[in-house]
DNA sequence: GGTTATGATTTTAC
DNA sequence: GTAAAATCATAACC
């Protein structure tokens, strides 16, 4: 409550008009034998100085009979006339209150007031206010959105959850236990996210109101124009995006974790199909000379194999380096695909040469 | 349950 | 950036 008090003050005050730029009440008196329209602003400025010298809390914890009856007492009203005995004028504080907003000067020297103000402390602190959307938040933003923690929940998160199978080196349907556990933690996850949301969005939305109304009610007694209460509210909504924005990299972070153990192949490894190995062993015993695959191959092989790239990359790795550390054990292996590769070769050959023979009526 | 095989990751060297 | 080497973690086998 403090904070929100001295955050009113700031902008609820007369925002950088002193007691000696407005008029000391001295002054203002001398002011009054200049003539009637010297002693109206007189008045009304020492009417304003009276009302503004009192603290905010003061004035709130006075309330006013029409608004907060329950508080107000004739007895109250007394108290806090004896309270205000240091003011210049001997009327209580609602008095004040009702002989400002009844004189005929005041819509115009507010007017003056609010203006005065917009050109000094606001127009400073405008130069920083009209920011840009924050990249971060767009980018937690679109993370958010691709992981179906946040926008519409209809399959987003198993969306993800297929593509993060797929990119394990599985068929989606492979790990369906893993698949729903993912998707029932990242369910988790939005469920929590999407209640803290809303609690962030009450609490804005609560904090916006109270202050809205009183810089409302403040405006009756003080220069302040609706101008300055958006002003206000515009600096509450970055505050609380802030917050927002703290949540959201909380929630990125936390999918993050969930996705690389869903994605960590080392928990749950699996050893690739017959087929596959065939088609790389292949590969490798005959290129034994120089067991490297160009990027082209490597892509056709991970095609052939229903593998990733990298998974091809990973395995050539692994298989030279573990052929080089026992030749002898992988000898077996290596004359078997040998002789396949030998007869495949024979294969195509036997048809290549079958083809370019003249057709006979009995070929088939 | 222990051992081996294997896919993935990390570290290191170039 | 790439490959070798070391290492990790799990699957598969006995």
């Amino acid at each position: 409550m403090d904070d929100q008090t001295r955050m009113l003050a700031g902008l609820g005050g007369l925002g950088g008009l002193s007691q000696a730029d407005v008029g000391d009440p001295d002054s203002v008196r001398k002011q009054q034998s200049l003539g009637q329209p010297q002693q109206d602003i007189g008045d009304i400025l020492q009417q304003i100085m009276a009302i503004t010298d009192e603290s905010l809390d003061e004035a709130q914890a006075r309330c006013w009979p029409e608004e907060a009856p329950a508080q107000w007492t004739p007895q109250r009203e007394g108290e806090l006339g004896g309270s205000t005995a240091g003011c210049a004028l001997p009327l209580n504080f609602q008095h004040r209150k009702h002989a400002l907003n009844c004189h005929r000067m005041k819509p115009a020297l507010f007017s003056v007031l609010c203006e005065i103000k917009e050109k000094t402390v606001l127009s400073i602190r405008g130069v920083q206010e009209e920011d840009p959307p924050d990249p971060q938040i767009m980018r937690l933003d679109n993370m958010l959105l691709a992981e179906g923690v946040s926008g519409p929940e209809k399959g987003g998160g198993s969306a993800a959850a297929a593509a993060a199978a797929a990119a394990a080196g599985g068929s989606p349907n492979d790990g369906s236990i893993e698949h729903s556990d993912y998707r029932a933690k990242l369910a988790q996850i939005r469920q929590i996210y999407h209640s803290e949301l809303e609690k962030y969005e009450q609490a804005c939305s609560e904090f916006t109101n109270h202050v809205m109304n009183l810089l409302r009610e403040q405006s009756r007694t003080r220069p302040i124009s609706p101008k300055e209460i958006e002003r206000m509210v515009a600096i509450i909504h970055r505050k609380f995006s802030s917050i927002q924005m703290q949540l959201k990299q909380s929630t990125c972070e936390a999918v993050m974790i969930l996705r690389s153990r869903f994605l960590d192949a080392r928990r749950k490894r699996r050893n690739f199909n017959k087929q596959a190995t065939e088609v790389l062993n292949e590969y490798f015993y005959s290129h034994l000379s120089n067991p490297y695959p160009s990027e082209e191959a490597k892509e056709e092989l991970a095609k052939k194999c229903g593998i990733t790239v990298s998974q091809v990359s990973n395995w050539f790795g692994n298989k030279r380096i573990r052929y080089k550390k026992n030749i002898g054990k992988f000898q077996e292996e290596a004359n078997l695909y040998a002789v396949k590769t030998a007869v495949d070769a024979a294969n195509v050959s036997a048809q290549a040469s079958q083809a370019n023979s003249p057709a006979t009526p009995n070929s088939g």
